[in-house]
DNA sequence: TAGAATTGTGGGTAGCTGTGGGTAATTTTC
DNA sequence: GAAAATTACCCACAGCTACCCACAATTCTA
């Protein structure tokens, strides 16, 4: 029994087959909630990285989206941005989900994959992206960490 | 069920053919509720695309038009523009509709063509087009963008 | 600890999807 | 009213996808 639903935490490695589908770690799988219809959905993430959302979080997102004018020239960028390389997939008997080439693409994903948890949703990465973007980090300002300290505890 | 009717998301390529015929990928036909008798409108869009709504969404847009006012000039364009060229269009038994002449001129559409899910609609652009237009988007007001995205994506 | 159940990975195949083209029915033109 | 043009509907088919099964490795359980 997990703690909370549609949360997610832990890191894994798995591998992305020759289709294009990779599997969701079980215990994932179990943390999501019945109204998911075992589906999630997938997107380009900020970072080289796919994210993997659970459909029900991703709905809030598109109602969001819907009540965006579309009279609006920046509303019709940022809605094209958000969603059009959104795929929503179902994982099969197998526990495993199918990506898009275009996101395979996107992440430069290989055959090895690292999967993160990330509370609220997963992220895929291609391990090399991955050590690289850590390496980057540390030379972010550690003064946004501090900020961010104050609003959350760990 | 889950999965919400009548919304679209991704990208995808397909082929206008000789007869102005296109195919509606079977994801957003699947998508489509019962109620719209497998038929779609298709449109001008605001950017140079068409717009494809269910029809039932695009009654519900009629009616509103309505109750406008036609005082301000942005109604009235959109009005002249969205309305006037709106065409009904039930896909046939390959899954596809027929596009107007006008509306391939319109869109500058040639053989290939991309079909974007918006959430609501669907849009279809010739694939230089599109490019040209996501070059000139990221010269909008980033902070918009960020606005945007604190408040939908998570 | 041994057996049972679950998990991660690979691969096969029936049926669906996207695309082209043909023909009968309908509309238009003279 | 007949010929021409257009439209609506049908069929064909290659390629792909969704779904199924198999199996080794790992974890659970009694």
């Amino acid at each position: 029994m997990t703690i909370s639903k549609n949360t997610f935490t832990g890191e894994y490695s798995y591998s992305l087959d020759a289709k294009g589908r990779i599997n969701i770690p079980a215990k994932f799988r179990q943390s999501l909630s019945k109204n998911n219809d075992n589906t999630f959905v997938v997107t380009r993430g900020l970072d080289t990285c796919i994210w993997v959302y659970p459909i029900i979080i991703w709905q809030k997102i598109e109602t969001d989206l819907k009540n965006l004018s579309a009279l609006s020239a920046i509303n019709r960028s940022f809605i094209r941005n958000a969603v059009r390389y959104a795929a929503i997939t179902p994982y099969d008997k197998q526990g495993r989900i199918l990506l898009t080439p275009s996101l395979i693409r996107y992440a430069e994903l290989e055959k090895e994959a690292i999967i993160i948890g990330m509370v609220n949703k997963v992220e895929i990465w291609n391990p090399k992206t991955l050590y690289e973007t850590d390496k980057q980090n540390l030379k972010l300002d550690p003064s946004t960490f501090e900020d961010l300290a104050e609003k959350i505890i760990l």
